[in-house]
DNA sequence: AGATGCATGTAAATAGTTACATGATTCA
DNA sequence: TGAATCATGTAACTATTTACATGCATCT
């Protein structure tokens, strides 16, 4: 139920598309929650039908766009997730997983793979740093997705650390290098 | 596949039955992959299959205990997805969407559940700090996972650290308050 | 006119969860 | 002997991905 929770909460900010879910999905919230359309549009369905969401009329643009909003029901369920569902701490993220098993390589690999991992999480820190702020600037379409950008910008920059610890530990620096 | 390279991962430290690869990813890379029994036996049975895992026979202790370990093509086929495989960056961590939506709520519950949230990862920080040390005393069987829980341990004090910004946000220290 | 982006979907395949079945062993 | 833990699996269900189909609008 977490995809119909993302949606639910994407639409409490503002009325949207299932084309607009998606490229949320696609950036932004994509760190956190990613779907593709081709979920997004079936569970949508649903979720009509489960009355959680109504389709706006109004806002039926040019292209046969069809616009959601979230509904009394909708709002009074999402709350009582966020308030009493308990969730199962099993996480699921391949970047880590491969991260980890890095160590398993001889130590020369594994410590030029660990420093290339800690450059990409230092760019990726910096890209959300750039998206919290202009979330922060007030008035800003991605205001509801500023704590979002700033948890992924603090992972980041754990990720970062972690990688180049272990590439350091793995490649002590010599010594008396001609360097 | 990440499943499988979890297993091979697994297997490259130490020959295992099914029933202690499903502990591991219970416990320890629980945090970083997650699968059930029901998972993980067909998926063996899948690998011994293609060839990258083998059932080593002398193990069979008393229960019908089946062990296998990693060959030769399996090792090539992980150190392979560790050093050329692209991954998509798309995450799905359901504990953060929950986090990220709370921002939704009124801010008196928001800042309550921030704390809450903030307490709890401070707790899960000790625990994997705890295993991260454990993990690197000389000859323990948590070896293979010191990486991981260190990772845990630091991904864990940046949520903490996150949700107590957002909590202290929400809920502005009040001047001249009676406390 | 052709490329690109907007926009919504369906169908088939893979991955993951939940519920259940089975039986042995160890410990109180 | 009864409960807990070890140990392996199957079946049904739900979630997610991939591939495809469709068509309109805008820009060059």
């Amino acid at each position: 139920m977490a995809l119909r929770y993302a949606i639910l909460g994407l639409l409490s900010a503002e009325p949207m598309s299932g084309y607009d879910l998606a490229k949320w999905m696609d950036r932004g919230l994509g760190n956190i929650w990613s779907a593709h359309a081709s979920q997004i549009y079936p569970e949508l369905a649903r979720m009509v039908e489960a009355g959680v969401i109504v389709e706006v009329p109004g806002d039926t643009g040019p292209r046969r766009r069809r616009v959601y909003g979230i509904s009394d029901d909708g709002a009074a369920d999402l709350r009582e997730w966020l308030t009493t569902a308990t969730l199962d701490p099993g996480g699921r993220n391949e970047a880590l997983l491969r991260s980890v098993l890095l160590g398993r390589l001889d130590p020369r690999s594994a410590a030029l793979s660990f420093t290339t991992e800690a450059e990409r999480h230092r760019e990726r820190a910096t890209l959300h740093e750039a998206l919290r702020d202009e979330a922060g600037t007030k008035g800003s379409p991605l205001e509801p997705l500023r704590l979002a950008f700033d948890c992924g910008a603090r992972i980041e920059h754990a990720l970062a650390e972690w990688a180049q610890a272990a590439a350091d530990e793995l490649r002590p620096p010599r010594r008396r290098s001609r360097s």
